[in-house]
DNA sequence: TAGGTCATGAGGCACGTACCTCATGAGCAG
DNA sequence: CTGCTCATGAGGTACGTGCCTCATGACCTA
């Protein structure tokens, strides 16, 4: 008598009953299957409405038998936050394999749409649900990604959008956002004002050009004392960025920071502890790598902005198990949020 | 002939059989029910380990054919952070329930740990398989942990930890790391040193205790140049902590900065904006909540600690989902990051 | 030896959904 | 009317695990 009453979770049968149908039909209805009248499928959907049914995920897998298959295609290289980004799809195999979701890797070489779109080509619904892609702005990707679509192949873009196309969903920070945030810690960082050069991988890449336009509009907006130097591009080389480091530093004695919205950290942190001025210039990097992450404890770097590549693969085995329920559903993520890194915070 | 060969999961049919013993015996093992010789549990831990058997969690709480029982107990008042806290397990109920986890909150007067722990006596593990706590370190609320795991309540302590008890897992920051990280941004938002004013909400609180530690050993370390004023207690209210910001900038108007590592914020805003100096000290807050985000875009504040509630709640949820699953495994969740906002990057 | 306890096995039903086959009846064209 | 298509219903099995009952045989104790 002390038991406490809970509502049970409506099921098929429940819809079925409520519709006035038999389960075979609400079976049809739910997963698209054919041979439904218009009328008889609309007062399925009414009674799920109604009665506000909600499919058991577990149970669904269960019963479909077969795992999702999901397929992970980063660029490959010297790119470390890519390879970061690899590391954490592989640190939650384990645990996407229990909740049945069976996890393939291929990397492909960075910024070769050809490469992209072949491996794109290559999936066929019988052996992967979902494509989770880095996607570089090419039409031959664009192309692919809109032709696996049609196959039947989901797909997810990562880190870098692919708008236009029948893409899902896309995971990943705004970078605008992050390259405001980076001009604001700056302005506070250099309260009379100076120097500040920018270093970015190449112009031609998406998320480098938003962190640019963010990072200089908030300067001009709050911080009029500042004045930038550069845009320098590195091509996300070590030791391009190295030489441009080396040289800024020479050129500019009284330099007061560094904004690397590129990769090539290595070479950033190399050239500014060679220089001896480490710790005397303000510098912001992106993504928690391990030269990122030297240059944090060294002192040579001040804060690092990252994306969390482990937040953004959680998202995405989340997003591709809502993806597995139904065709026709929006899928959305929880947003991803930038992470700010100082010595002190370092995980 | 084209299929792609998959490796079938292992199924406690398959540990049975390794194992050379009934599923029965199996099941009894997995379920620590009694009744099985140790010489024989040990062949089936055996098994299980070189099968690589992993339980099936979707078939499991299938099986169960119950949800799992979820109680929040979160401090009530005027704690905007709480609330915060609260909404943030609202928005998940419905995800929750599709993930057979229902959800129940419980707000219990803050600070109150009398009231914390009759609430926790309540629970029977009838109608509740876990409880979440914001726990506040009081003997009572000790005594009450430690009862409610015995009754079979497994108990998990969010936000604020209660070490040495039977709690199965901490969910939050690290808030030593949390003091530093203010530290080193203060420190470089203030190159040429200054007076730096520290308001917390009680010295009696662990979290703020640990902030407070963490800020002072990161100053000394780093940076000589500033001169640390206070801790001045504002028991996290609103109009004491107006009162204490308005006496601190009248007395010091010299003032540099202000940490601010406990609650009473929309005191502190107000009281900076009635001074005009607002944007011209440098103040580091905590907690995304409703006053700090006025106060970010208005400029008062420069920079918020947060903790991320949503976060913290979704690694409840996902703890809570494995500790379903067995009584003796050890639950790990991913680690709380400490998120840092400014105006430019405000979620 | 009789009676008891205890470890183990055998088997079945249940959870909610997916997917299959087969039957039935309505509607329609010729 | 005959023969066809098509929407729908009825009912089954399967997925992997939890949980229940009952049977069996080993071992111990009086």
């Amino acid at each position: 008598m002390n038991e406490i009453e809970v509502k049970r979770r409506a099921t098929v049968h429940d819809v079925a009953r409520a519709a006035g149908v038999s389960l075979a039909t609400v079976d049809r209805v739910l997963n698209g299957r054919a041979g439904v009248r218009a009328a008889t499928a609309e007062k399925v959907a009414a009674a799920i409405a109604a009665i506000g049914f909600q499919r058991d995920l577990s149970a669904s897998l269960l019963a479909r038998g077969r795992d999702l298959r999901l397929t992970f295609i980063i660029p490959d290289g010297s790119n470390e936050f890519m390879a970061s980004l690899a590391d954490a799809v592989s640190a939650r195999a384990d645990q996407a394999l229990a909740e049945r979701m069976h996890i393939q890797t291929r990397r492909v070489r960075a910024l070769d749409g050809a490469a992209l779109a072949a491996s794109l080509d290559a999936l066929n619904p019988h052996d992967c649900d979902c494509a989770i892609i880095v996607a570089s702005q090419e039409p031959a990707v664009v192309a692919a990604v809109d032709a696996a679509s049609r196959r039947g192949v989901a797909v997810m873009t990562l880190v870098s959008d692919l708008p236009g196309t029948q893409r899902r969903l896309f995971i990943g920070i705004d970078n605008v956002a992050a390259g405001r945030t980076a001009a604001s810690l700056m302005g506070r960082f250099l309260p009379h004002g100076g120097t500040v050069a920018v270093i970015a991988g190449s112009l031609h890449l998406a998320d480098h050009i938003d962190r640019l336009a963010g990072f200089r509009a908030a300067l001009e907006a709050e911080f009029a004392g500042i004045t930038l130097l550069g845009p320098i591009e590195g091509h996300d080389e070590r030791s391009e960025t190295e030489a441009i480091v080396g040289d800024l530093l020479k050129r500019h004695p009284d330099l007061g920071g560094i904004y690397n919205l590129g990769a090539g950290n290595a070479g950033l942190v190399a050239a500014l502890e060679a220089s001896g001025r480490g710790g005397a210039i303000r510098v912001i990097a992106h993504e928690l790598t391990e030269p990122t992450r030297r240059g944090l404890k060294s002192g040579a770097i001040d804060v690092v902005l990252d994306q969390n590549p482990d937040g953004e693969i959680r998202a995405a085995l989340a997003a591709a198990r809502t993806l597995a329920l139904g065709d026709n559903r929006i899928v959305v993520a929880d947003p991803i949020e930038i992470g700010i890194f100082l010595r002190d915070n370092l995980r």
